[in-house]
RNA sequence: GGUCCCGUAGCUCAGUCGGAUAGAGCACCAGAUUCCUAAUCUGGGGGCCGGUGGUUCGAAUCCACCCGGGAUCACCA
């Protein structure tokens, strides 16, 4: 349950009598009002802002409705103060026996606490990664491919029909090149000396298995051959390798997508025709001369006429180009196909998740689903660089030189979970830094490790009661039947509501579609949890066992395993694994 | 020149559909281990939230215009 909706909904009620009454005006609109946790403790646990916000449409001021609207909630049961404040606030504290009564469900929900239905399985689509099909993941991917599964894993704990998507652009002049690099290599594996290989092809080792394995499934047969012969049948072989070794790179991270979409599907089947027609007839489609850029005009510059799609009517800068000189499509062009693609298959919420660089594109895919549906949306979440340090010093890395620090690297030398958790310390559009050394640095400047000691030290003490109380019983099942009203202490009570904040994080980062708010809900949770963890230095009463009252021992038990699920149902979101000892 | 992102403590960054006295970590200073993992915790100093106007009960948050940093800018993908 989230706490907050819950006393919304309460709020919203005894709002509607007073309406009825004739306190209020019957229409009145209650959207604006929020029922939230007021910044101060001090203020209470949960505070609305109903007053101020009715005030102009009841025509009233705000301290006179707050009067109105606060005999009725100190009615309710929960309640158990409410206090007018500031401008027209109301603060309420809640009860410790409601506070107390939430470890219960907790425990009963396990780690689907915090799932939320919000989303109301409304689908929506998930596209990320989606890495060139011509070389191993490098590092510059993976920042957008935690972002995108974390974000996924949100929005579904949110309660939508998610769908992780990945198009592979196996359509491109690209994969000629790809394909000409894998002859090559397919020569090779003969026995050839090839050299070296050719400016403008994939110079990279991993092209030589590729090659073994055509030389195994084709044996001779294209070794003297035309191009004309091979090329369309090895673009496949060669794309396919490609995409085993990307999704073995994928495998690496955790990542697992639904739906693997070839751009090539597109072209062959004539859904970039359909596509454009449909633009066509609404009159978005014309032949014509774009404008030179302004400011600095590129060197080889030339005026051409070219099929253009009319972006400007729907907020792009310019026109855009669907064709190009020898009258193939433009990515653009395919694009627009492929996202009337996901329209069509019931997709209309689809979210992207870009590399900084793509950021000049955005309005033009908007741009085309606009014209396309009309109640299709998309929101482009783009990812910052990643700035890759050793000791504080920048990794050099070149892409040209095939010199790129790889994903599996990466994933190699800090493992899974780190590469995961560091990914999400920031927000997607801003900057990141990645030092080596720092991550795997065991102190609480380093938030993975620093989330995951609580959540084993957790663990640690539900092993440890056995050590005192042979015959405890420490199952979830069990600790819902610990006498909850034990936990009376400030400690324990902020414990709780932290824990109950946690459905409300999940709902609003979903909103934003901001996975980064996750890790940093994790982090406090964890340093309220240290925090109270050496309370018990200071005051042995306030440890977690208690010797001779299994009672107390056990409602606090249930506390802090409360705490570990939520740890645990947050991390299930990041994609990391909740650890159970860090010896 | 256009577009997009960023600008919050010395440093790195959070900041909830606009809410009350703007937060955390690092660094700095002072403390806490016969004790469930001190791999942790407690306390302290430190801010014209880039600037100027506007919107309103109320702005770090929304709008306009500036300043500074970054990315990107016809047929590549």
């Amino acid at each position: 349950m989230n706490v907050f909706t819950h006393f919304r909904g309460v709020i919203d009620e005894r709002l509607n009598e007073l309406a009825t009454n004739g306190d209020l005006p019957v229409d009145i609109d209650l959207k604006n009002v929020s029922v939230e946790p007021p910044r101060d403790a001090s203020h209470g646990d949960i505070a609305t802002n109903a007053a101020l916000v009715l005030s102009k449409q009841a025509k009233r001021k705000p301290r006179d409705i707050a009067e109105m609207l606060k005999p009725k909630l100190e009615m309710v049961d929960a309640i158990e103060m409410v206090e007018i404040a500031g401008p027209g606030f109301i603060n309420m504290r809640l009860s410790a026996g409601f506070w107390q009564e939430q470890i219960r469900s907790i425990l009963a929900s396990g780690t689907d606490f915090g799932n939320s239905d919000t989303g109301a399985d409304t689908p929506i689509n998930v596209e990320y990664v989606s890495a060139n099909p011509t070389g191993p993941m490098h590092v510059g991917h993976v920042r957008g491919a935690v972002f995108g599964d974390a974000l996924a894993n949100l929005l579904d704990k949110a309660g939508f029909k998610v769908t992780k998507e990945y198009v592979i652009n196996d359509a491109g002049s690209q994969i000629d090149v790809l394909a000409k690099s894998a002859y090559l290599r397919y020569r090779e594996a003969f026995g050839e000396d090839i050299g070296k290989i050719p400016e403008g092809l994939y110079p990279g080792d991993y092209m030589i298995p590729v090659g073994e394995r055509l030389k195994d499934k084709y044996g001779d047969k294209f070794l003297n051959a035309d191009e004309a012969e091979w090329l369309s049948i090895i673009k496949l072989d060669a794309v396919d390798a490609m995409m085993d070794m990307i999704k073995d790179d994928l495998k690496a991270l955790g990542i697992e997508h639904d739906v693997f979409f070839s751009e090539k599907t597109l072209h062959e089947s004539g859904r970039i025709d359909e596509a454009i027609d449909v633009l066509r007839e609404r009159g978005h489609i014309y032949e014509g001369v774009l404008e030179p850029p302004k400011g600095k005009l590129p060197d080889d510059w030339e005026e051409r006429e070219q099929t253009l799609f009319r972006s400007t009517d729907f907020g792009d800068d310019v026109d855009r180009a669907l064709k190009k000189s020898n009258g193939d499509y433009t990515y653009f062009g395919a694009d627009i196909a492929y996202h009337y693609d996901k329209y069509q298959r019931g997709f209309k919420d689809m979210i992207n998740v870009w590399g900084a660089d793509h950021q000049g594109y955005i309005k033009r895919v908007q741009s085309a689903i606009k014209a396309l549906s009309g109640d299709g949306s998309l929101d482009v979440k783009v990812c910052q660089l990643v700035h890759l340090l050793r000791d504080g010093e920048p990794v050099k890395m070149s892409k040209r030189a095939g010199t790129f620090i790889t994903l599996r690297e990466v994933v190699d030398e800090v493992g899974r979970d780190v590469t995961r958790f560091i990914m999400l310390t920031r927000k997607n559009d801003a900057p990141l830094d990645f030092d080596f050394s720092k991550v795997m640095e065991q102190s609480k400047d380093n938030p993975v490790f620093y989330v995951q000691y609580a959540h084993a030290r957790i663990c640690s003490v539900l092993n440890r009661a056995k050590d005192t109380f042979a015959n405890i019983d420490t199952a979830d099942g069990s600790l819902q039947n610990a006498d909850l009203s034990r936990l009376v202490s400030d400690g324990e009570l902020m414990m709780i509501k932290q824990c109950c904040a946690w459905p409300r994080m999940v709902e609003a980062a979903a909103e934003a579609h901001e996975p980064h708010r996750i890790a940093f809900f994790l982090y406090d949770l964890a340093s309220e949890f240290h925090a109270f963890w050496n309370k018990g230095n200071d005051n042995p009463s306030l440890r977690f066992i208690i010797d001779g009252d299994i009672e107390v021992t056990k409602a606090r038990l249930a506390l802090i395993r409360s705490v570990a699920l939520v740890i645990a149902s947050g991390l299930a979101i990041l994609g990391v694994e909740p650890l159970k000892e860090m010896r």
